[in-house]
DNA sequence: TTGTACGCGTTATCAC
DNA sequence: GTGATAACGCGTACAA
């Protein structure tokens, strides 16, 4: 049992006659060191098959090697979608990444995410929204000399630190699209008041309004909560207007689903009778019925940049902080007047 | 700057008098100390605000406090759902959770595994499934010393490496719920094949039907991918059948999806002409019209059960190993004749 | 019951 | 350019 252990660099350091130091520098590509020197240690690193300790690296650099996920997030594509995108970065780099679900009504949150931060010594870490829209938490990380991104769907932060997706933007115009097909009664769901995200949208919604030139109608505007029941209950206020929608754009893909639900209960067409756009792309958005037109974050990209402003703060203030969404047309947006223009049975 | 540094385990015994040792002996709760020294040291650790650095002692005992989640791509729902288990029974302790996503085609998938827990020092791993049917990724994972829990379908270790939903029962269970409300025809669509949830999900549905007294019809049985453009294939398949069924049970959530899809496009009401099960209980079951019955498996309580084996190795295999999953009744199946006994619309 | 001396594998300091 | 030597903070023989 003498020798099963893995190599250390005092192995590499004896069988290759020099001391550990070096060693050290050929492995933090050190730039003051013989060419000879350097091959000749690699040499003995690769026939030993060395690989570096990363706990004794943390403890002496006080650091560690980890990328941390820090969100309260309801929608797990999303989750899933930026988990995938920060290892796309990471993957072949001796980082790993730690995630952290919280709950941001608790009263400790802060002190939880200090308390994570501080223990793992995390390298750097990211907020998802809504958590990314708290400047709290963001300082609370930055004293702890761990750098950070936010992922978000505005102007959180400097560039450096910062990959969002230009929300307002990407409503006003499916707005203008749904106005452009002859939509002019179009009526608009809310997400819930604090959101930033729901802030964006709204404003991306009267932008979108206004280039078309339509004036908005507060009985055909409401707000919900980013969850479905809300979806059904703004459907059940929208539809029951003196003078309802003929489409509705949804802040966000749930909430759609619930507002083709309270169509259907009142025996509505979606979408000969009533277009609806949804935001997020969520996997219901696709497998539902009709399939739903809706906005879609590159969530996978925007995290893989992310990782990569993370693992490499020099260089992250040149990389893109904003995020273009696509507007993924399906089948429950159409021109206006519907029946007549619809293929749908 | 002198002493803006954190406390280490010196300044606790440098002011409480004591060696260090006595004070590792008392956060490592050794039985073998004096009550007094004990209340003394514990009384400077609270003043100080000490908290045992990580990596030191990861460095010392050649073993990490990090959880390691591995995985491919089951729905983001389950993906998220697990980590919140996991964290529900780590939080307050000093473990962290570190995911990797893994690509199960990739031919270096086992080193990769191998890499990432020798590297992290895991100390214990959880796969996912259909990782988790893989008996050679856990053989790696328990050579390099790390324990070991599989997230599973069916009995795919002992009790002490295992959590596990008894598909085979539940799904039983709920084809012959279908024949006590009448249905004769009940057609099936099975998962792909390698996939144990897969094979014990129809062996499931055929011992509901024999249990029901019914015999496999192989003209409405056929076989997806677990995904949405197989379910609607399937259901094309299904419902030209000469005789086709008047309920089917989908091996999971997406497929039945497609399968509702298709019933649509063929102008059949659902559940109206045709009742529906799924498998999952993914976002996509409630929110999708009509609303679908499914199994539902209780992920948050496997993980976190999960999660206590791999942290509390020795008390492991006195944790239960096997979940029962509820079927979650909404309005996508109904007694048959469906049409007369349908409140729908 | 408690203390001493040393190991864990790396990086940092500061000579040479 | 390179190398002794000391951190980094904690655990463990072994001794007392």
């Amino acid at each position: 049992m003498a020798k099963a252990q893995n190599p250390t660099i005092n192995d590499v350091a004896r069988l290759s006659g020099v001391s550990k130091k070096t060693v050290s520098r050929v492995i933090n590509n050190s730039p003051l060191l013989n060419q000879a020197t350097r091959e000749k240690v690699e040499a003995v690193i690769a026939d030993l098959g060395y690989v570096p300790n990363l706990q004794a690296r943390a403890l002496a650099l006080r650091r560690n090697f980890l990328i941390g996920l820090i969100h309260d997030n309801p929608n797990g594509q999303m989750v899933l979608g930026v988990q995938e995108g920060i290892l796309d970065t990471i993957r072949n780099t001796e980082f790993a990444l730690v995630v952290r679900p919280v709950d941001r009504y608790s009263p400790t949150l802060v002190e939880d995410v200090r308390k994570f931060i501080e223990q793992q010594r995390l390298y750097g870490v990211m907020f998802l929204p809504p958590l990314s829209e708290r400047d709290d938490l963001a300082q609370v990380a930055r004293d702890l000399g761990c750098t950070v991104v936010r992922m978000g769907s505005a102007k959180l932060d400097d560039d450096a630190h910062l990959v969002a997706s230009n929300d307002r933007q990407a409503v006003s115009e499916a707005v203008e699209w749904l106005a452009q097909i002859g939509h002019r009664r179009i009526g608009f769901i809310a997400g819930p008041e604090g959101f930033r995200s729901a802030a964006e949208r709204e404003a991306g919604f009267l932008d979108g309004l206004a280039k078309a030139g339509l004036t908005p109608d507060p009985t055909i505007m409401t707000r919900g909560t980013y969850r479905f029941e809300s979806g059904l209950a703004a459907g059940e206020a929208l539809l029951s207007a003196k003078a309802p929608p003929t489409a509705v754009f949804s802040s966000n893909d749930v909430m759609a689903a619930g507002l083709i639900h309270a169509a259907k209960g009142r025996g509505l067409d979606v979408p000969g009778d009533l277009s609806i756009i949804g935001f997020d792309d969520t996997a219901i958005a696709a497998h539902i019925w009709p399939p739903l037109t809706t906005v879609r974050w590159p969530i996978r990209t925007m995290a893989s940049t992310a990782a990569s402003k993370l693992i490499r703060p020099g260089s992250a203030a040149a990389e893109p902080a904003f995020f273009l969404s696509d507007l993924i047309r399906r089948a429950s947006a159409i021109p206006y007047p519907g029946k007549d223009a619809s293929n749908d049975r």
